[in-house]
DNA sequence: CGTGGGTGCTGACGGGCCGTCAGCTGCGGG
DNA sequence: CCCGCAGCTGACGGCCCGTCAGCACCCACG
């Protein structure tokens, strides 16, 4: 959405103030989301946090998933390339892939725990059937795939992987992975199990499935 | 929860009708969890379909979740033991491990496509917080992650794993792929990556990591 | 310097679903 | 036959949603 896009509920074109509305609004549906489980967030809340009314937030989104789109889509867009980013620029040559291996592990962990809340609902809305919030997920995640598939290929043809082995599904398994443990490693951490020796596991599957090799000793 | 301390909310012990009308409730909220998203259960919708009125519901349950938890209490109860007996009775020596690795993600996949509709609720009130979702959830994988962790424990020993790799994370993230792909596994349809495809990569992911070898050719 | 038109905002309201409660129904034992 | 308790329900207050008519404010223009 551009912004000469932007319209009110009623087709008004907002000025400097009404944008400065939106913004506000936009930022108390962020900061209440850290903190509030985004099925307890109320439209009265967020828009008396941001010292308006119901109405008024209505007037700049459909709903309040309207605006968490806004915020994901804000989110997608910068994560998109930091996660690519990577993989395309690290080594898969011999020892030096096990270190971008592990580098993409935590470059992942990293930005689930710098989006936690708006990530949370994004894969809720995304499991719940949602196609806005599916098309967000996808968009931020296909950048990766494509960019570790792109590294599998390339092994292939080395002759590392079978030549009938489908590189686009093994690399979605692999961010199914990444994404899955990244999104529960509290989970994990209650239960026991430490994340460095989650990233460590992952590391070491990230760089056997692209590579094809063993993990480097000592790794 | 034994049947002993079955309680209708005013605290009286149901007898063999309000037995009756607990299990058609159930069962209406099991039928209509296949067609309806869950967040679109509506209480009068389910008493209605099941011939009764909202209130008898409140009888039987504080809420629909409620309904919802027995459901997947039952579910998991039999899959805890179907998952993990496909590890514990597979042969992890050899050629033979990889069809044990694959009859393993078979049934992953096979369970989920089971339990879909169950399966779909206990993952997305587990994301939100629910801790008696959680229990179940983790109840049903525990014993997958468990077994698996044995396995690579033993390959630790005959040293095809570093010692200070923890088959517990391993086990962890291994689980996670699998549940996350199985849970996911139609929109990897749509966009174009087949079961069969994701099946194979899991397995030979599945087979490196528990066994530490290289896949059999032909695999 | 007023004034008209458009932007910005809101109180108030109807509607839907929730969860509760007092009370009616009817079954089964005595 | 009838009494008591399990079983069931209509009706209700409450919460939150999303809408709408209309008031307040700003500023460009005559």
């Amino acid at each position: 959405m551009t912004d000469a896009e932007l319209r009110a509920a009623d087709g008004r074109v907002p000025g400097r103030r009404g944008r400065a509305t939106r913004q506000r609004l936009l930022e108390q549906t962020a900061g209440m989301l850290r903190s509030t489980s985004y099925r307890d967030l109320k439209v009265v809340d967020i828009a008396r946090g941001a010292g308006t009314s119901p109405a008024t937030f209505y007037q700049y989104f459909p709903e309040v998933e309207s605006a968490i789109l806004v915020l994901a889509e804000e989110m997608s867009q910068a994560g998109s390339a930091r996660l690519s980013g990577v993989v395309r620029d690290g080594n898969w040559k011999g020892r030096a892939a096990y270190d971008t291996a592990l580098a993409v592990v935590e470059e992942v962990m990293a930005f689930w725990e710098d989006h936690r809340a708006v990530m949370r609902v994004v894969d809720l809305a995304t499991d719940e059937g949602d196609q806005r919030f599916r098309k967000i997920r996808v968009a931020l995640l296909n950048g990766l795939t494509n960019a570790l598939a792109e590294v599998i290929e390339a092994a292939t043809k080395a002759g590392r992987h079978p030549a009938d082995l489908d590189p686009m599904a093994t690399a979605g398994v692999l961010v199914s992975m990444l994404a899955h443990v990244a999104a529960h490693r509290y989970g994990f951490e209650f239960w026991g199990i430490r994340t460095d020796d989650l990233q460590r596991s992952m590391a070491r599957i990230l760089y056997t499935t692209v590579t094809g090799q063993k993990p480097p000793s000592g790794a």
